[in-house]
Parts: structure tokens; sequence; C-alpha cells
DNA sequence: TTCCCGGTGC
DNA sequence: GCACCGGGAA
């Protein structure tokens, strides 16, 4: 597949965190799950000088990762973020561990972001499956529109047989980017794409299959319990402690302003003082 | 204004 | 199979 890498030779993005450290890896994959480069980048700017290695991050109060972790979303990912940070100061000397099962068995890393650890920041030739990756292979090697909801055995065989033998793991950046910057999910750039001659979708005429990769609808934001507890943390890592009367006077939906205020306690992200509520240390 | 984008953990 | 986030494209 040497077109795929002579395009991301010349196309590729200049993304700090691939001449970073592997904690600098670790940190923009945590960032990444779920959220796009350009939001990511201030912040991933922000924490590498705040905590440029993972014993900086583990000394640091829980609350403080919450606030500078801002907007982006999934707050939990901090949260595991900063015990990722203190698992690896306390069983791995302060380095991240290069082993995938190792990688694995930390909190907030599943399949892709171990392989992607792997991959990016120890250089290795991973098996990577994020969307991007499996919404190319599903269209040129499968010739269909969009990837199953999650990978099953047979297509990580199919990637498998893709990999390059010696591959350092920029097989995976390669292809990532061209999903992401060709091979995207709403308006492919078909006639950009350096496997078009070879696509097996576009050959037979970009079929839609009814009911694949349709997520499963979200209900709206306006209104939502993802919205009140997103109210909550903001006003949380604005004010360093805030009476209850005052909290609740941000959402005007009493019972679901409970909900939320208890699922955020429940998450350990929040926590309560008398009455009296920060963000959780 | 709605719709879409995207990993982990339960 | 569902909950979790916020921003940006359509």
């Amino acid at each position: 597949m040497d077109v795929v890498l002579e395009w991301f030779r010349e196309n590729k993005r200049d993304l700090p965190w691939r001449e970073s450290t592997p904690w600098g890896v670790v940190v923009s994959e945590f960032m990444l799950q779920q959220t796009p480069v350009h939001r990511v980048l201030p912040q991933w700017h922000r924490w590498m000088e705040l905590w440029p290695t993972p014993a900086d991050l583990a000394g640091a109060p829980l609350s403080d990762a919450l606030r500078e972790w801002g907007r982006l979303g999934y707050p939990r990912r901090a949260k595991r973020l900063h015990e990722c940070a203190q698992i690896i100061v306390r069983n791995h000397n302060g380095i991240v561990p290069p082993e995938l099962p190792v990688l694995r068995s930390l909190p907030g890393i599943g399949e892709y972001t171990a392989s992607a650890i792997s991959a990016f920041a120890f250089k290795r030739g991973e098996l990577v499956l994020d969307i991007n990756i499996r919404r190319l292979y599903a269209r040129c090697w499968q010739g269909k529109s969009a990837p199953t909801a999650a990978p099953n055995n047979a297509e990580r065989e199919l990637a498998r047989q893709l990999l390059p033998e010696g591959d350092d793991g920029t097989w995976a950046a390669a292809t990532m980017e061209l999903g992401a910057l060709i091979c995207k999910a709403r308006t492919p750039l078909c006639d950009e794409c350096p496997l078009k001659n070879q696509c097996l979708w576009r050959a037979i005429g970009y079929p839609q299959e009814a009911g694949i990769g349709k997520s499963t609808q979200q209900a709206k934001w306006r209104g939502s319990d993802r919205q009140c507890r997103g109210v909550i943390m903001q006003a949380l890592r604005e004010n360093t402690d805030i009476t209850q009367s005052e909290l609740e006077k941000i959402w005007s939906d009493r019972s679901q302003y409970e909900k939320a205020l208890a699922s955020l306690l429940d998450d350990g992200l929040i926590e309560q003082r008398g009455k009296r509520f920060s963000l959780a240390n």
C-alpha cells in the first residue's frame, strides 16, 4: 500500500504529539477519545506544560486535572488519566509501559487506545482499529459504506493482512489520517483519494446499506441529563467551593438536577463537604 | 435548528 | 446496548 504511505508523507497534519514523549501520546489519546483534533490541541499544550510527566500529573490534585480539562467533554476521561498517572508512578517507575496487555489494564485504556499508544509512542506495528481506519477498510476492501458498531474477528483478520511487515506505526497513522481527512463519514473526498482506483465501494457505485453505520439516536442536547452534568461541572470549575443552594439555581428542572448531581458524585468527579460542593480531590 | 462525530466501561 | 460531552457541519 505504498500509495497510502506516500499520500501520508505529503499530506499529514503537523500534530504536536507526533513529536512528543510516550506520556504526550498517552495524554493526546485520552483527549482524542470522542473529541476532534482541533478542540484537543490547546488543551494538550496546556496539560503538557503543567504536567510534562506522569509523576507531575500524579502529584497534582484531581480537581486541578478536572479544571484544566475544561470543556473537552466526558470529564471521566480526566479522572481516568489522573488514575493512569498514579498507577504508572506506583507500579512502573513513572515510565509509560510499552506492553499491550499492561496498557490495556490501565483505567480508560481499551483495545483502541492501548494499540494506538503502543504504535505511536513505541513505534510498534500494532493492529490499530479506530473508526477512521475501520471506515476506510470497510469501504475500500469490503465495499460497505460504513463499518459495524464494533470490530469482530473477521475484521481484525482483514486488518492484520493489510498491516505491512515490519511496520513502525506509520501504517496506522497513515490510514487514520486518510480516514479522517479524505475517507470521511459524511462527505468523502473520493477524487482526492490515493485508493480511488482500488476502492471496492467506489467501484460498485457507493451503495448505502440499510441500518449499517447508523449510531443510535442521541437525545436532544438541550435539556438533556448530559447538558445538566456539564453545567454543574462548569460551575464547579469556575467556583472552587459553592453551596448547595447556590448550585441548585443553575438548573431549573429540580429532579433532573438532583439526578445529575448524584451521578457526578457517584462518578467521583465532584464531592460534598457539609453543604458545599467542589470538584473531587 | 437538527444532525453528526467518536472510545470505554458497565 | 446504552450512558457519557461539547462543538461544528449541514
